[in-house]
DNA sequence: CCCAAAATGACCTCTCGG
DNA sequence: CCGAGAGGTCATTTTGGG
């Protein structure tokens, strides 16, 4: 969910150049924020050993900075290049947070050395929010100070323009260590694969996990993972059928009770992420990965709702003792628009719609669809063309019966309800039409989010604070909100100023007594300001969001580039916030 | 009445899984 | 082989403020 039209309009691409980029990354250090590192990775070449050079000279042509690069190798042997890269990529992004947790957890998987941790290099070469000269920043061209710190500038000048002049250096930072997230995936594409612009040969992207699973060979050493572990991933390359998670609560056989959570995930924070199912290949893998390698649930709000909706949740919530939102909502067509039963031809057999987008059919198709279907009036059925034809259409739109040969898209208040929000939730306001269909499509299904949900009502009888980010139109703030699960400190961000005016107007309209903040960019969110929400709050005990997924989404032809495409990247976001979150925590309960 | 901004509609012809 | 898919781009039409 979330509004990212935005993002789009600032002229920011994290494409943008990508060949060249990778060219350029060669010599430079992926998240070194001081110049000295980029002088000691030369001796951490050498001390390497020469055996590993080749193995070396490949990550750091990465982009990878010398001493990471050889403190990895050192700790995981130089053969385990998969494993390498995932480690790699894991302390890059520990690194691009500021290093309130010194005591980053001995990942349990490399617990044997835990003698050589990651301690001493993040001392080094990180730069905390708190280390940040704060005189600098204020006072200095950012631009400069950036490129001082070891930014290089095309990077620096890329986050000024995109945050503005005025932005704070602690969110440059933040927003260069995601950028450079995002090529890192990039860059770990094999050469062969690399985008090149000869004629028709239009960017083929391959995500992280494509390239480890399929294109490699798995790693056999040093794989301390367990059995179980690779059962995942082999499973987690197939949907599952029927599409219902650790249950639904219309199916009883459905449900399962218990699964196992790796030690990093547990909770509390509890964190809800969620993402269309039907991403490219091996975008959940990657998901799953920095997700603390939760298995995600697939679900398709088809057994809550009368419409389709496929999506994936990663969560680490007790799965024990779930239930829905009473009254269950109607699960058919029929059923929930008992009005159009009788326009409804038996020849159209639909029982469910499907996926609820944020576009809708025109007028003109209905015109189309009128007149084909009246044209064969004399038969008791239109020929068999017409009916593929009407039904193909009606599928692809979601078009309904309402009227003699008459079918319509649904209207904003009827999606309204399929998705489960309180009716008239995204009128008013100013917000048009198209704008209203647009946030809808973007939501949570709230009786399935609820249900996941559900289990915290006995777990917070006193309420919650929550994180939302991507809130969108608030899905899991109403859903929360109708399983009585008080709402004591909300914090809410949300691109879109429209959706956030929704948000805020449900909240007075339904009484909310504590309090809402909301905030319009998750780049704003930085240690710093989570430090003071946290603190003021006492810690958040849920952390929500569904991150963009335009580059993940099926009908999108032409830019669907996985999760390192422009908006769906922001997923990254989720998990630094995340993470941070998860690590502050310990010092407010 | 003019003009900018917003809305609309036609076309795009993808990848994945069953 | 078929059908589903929180989409993008462009030209054109409509809306709404002065």
């Amino acid at each position: 969910m979330g509004d990212v039209s935005g993002v789009g309009s600032d002229n920011f691409d994290w494409n943008t150049d990508d060949e060249l980029e990778i060219e350029g990354f060669h010599s430079s250090c992926l998240s070194v924020p001081n110049g000295e590192t980029i002088a000691g990775s030369v001796g951490a070449s050498s001390s390497a050993g020469p055996s590993n050079t080749k193995v070396f000279d490949h990550f750091i042509s990465m982009g990878f900075p010398g001493e990471m690069v050889s403190k990895v190798i050192q700790e995981y042997g130089e053969e385990n290049e998969d494993k390498l890269l995932e480690e790699l990529l894991t302390y890059s992004a520990l690194e691009s947070s500021p290093q309130q947790q010194q005591q980053v957890e001995p990942d349990p998987c490399s617990s044997e050395n835990a003698g050589s941790s990651w301690d001493d290099l993040s001392s080094d070469d990180s730069f905390s929010d708190e280390e940040m000269p704060k005189s600098v920043s204020r006072n200095g061209d950012p631009l400069h100070t950036l490129v001082k710190m070891g930014y290089k500038e095309e990077e620096a000048v890329m986050a000024v323009e995109r945050l503005g002049p005025n932005a704070s250096l602690e969110d440059l930072v933040d927003f260069i260590g995601v950028a450079q997230m995002a090529k890192a995936e990039d860059a770990l594409l094999p050469p062969e694969e690399k985008p090149q612009y000869n004629g028709h040969a239009k960017l083929k992207k391959r995500s992280l996990y494509d390239y480890e699973v399929l294109g490699k060979k798995k790693p056999k050493i040093f794989e301390k993972r367990t059995l179980c572990e690779e059962d995942d991933e082999t499973q987690a390359l197939h949907l599952p059928n029927p599409m219902t998670g650790f249950g639904v609560p219309t199916d009883p056989n459905s449900i399962i009770t218990h699964r196992r959570i790796p030690e990093d995930a547990i909770g509390p924070p509890y964190f809800y992420y969620e993402n269309v199912a039907l991403a490219p290949k091996g975008v959940w893998q990657t998901i799953s990965r920095f997700l603390y390698d939760v298995e995600p649930e697939y679900v398709d709000s088809k057994y809550f709702c009368a419409a389709a909706r496929k999506r994936g949740y990663i969560h680490n919530l007790p799965i024990e003792n779930r239930y829905p939102l009473l009254p269950l909502p109607p699960r058919t067509i029929h059923d929930a628009f008992p009005l159009l039963k009788k326009w409804w031809p038996s020849w159209d057999p639909r029982t469910k719609l499907n996926c609820l987008q944020t576009v809708t059919g025109s007028a003109k198709l209905t015109e189309r669809i009128r007149k084909a279907v009246e044209s064969c009036e004399e038969f008791e059925d239109p020929p068999e063309s017409v009916k593929k034809y009407v039904l193909d259409q009606c599928r692809k739109w979601n078009l309904v019966w309402v009227g003699k040969n008459k079918v319509a898209p649904l209207e904003p208040d009827e999606v309204e309800t399929l998705l489960g929000f309180p009716r008239n939730h995204t009128r008013g306001g100013g917000i048009s039409r198209t704008d209203r269909f647009k946030s809808l499509g973007n939501s949570f299904q709230v009786d399935t989010v609820a249900y996941h949900l559900s289990v915290l009502k006995e777990m917070y009888p006193n309420g919650i604070n929550l994180l939302s980010l991507f809130s969108g139109i608030g899905g899991a703030e109403v859903a929360l909100h109708r399983l009585g699960v008080p709402l004591k400190n909300v914090v809410s961000v949300e691109k879109s100023e429209v959706n956030r005016n929704i948000v805020r107007s449900w909240w007075e309209q339904t009484n909310q007594r504590g309090n809402l903040v909301d905030l319009d960019d998750v780049q704003q969110l930085d240690a710093v300001r989570l430090e003071q929400l946290m603190s003021a709050f006492g810690g958040f005990d849920l952390i929500v969001g569904g991150s963009p997924c335009n580059n993940l989404a099926g009908s999108n032809r032409v830019s669907r580039n996985g999760l390192e495409g422009e908006h769906s990247s922001l997923f990254f976001d989720y998990f630094r916030i995340l993470d941070l979150v998860k690590n502050m925590s310990p010092n407010y309960r």
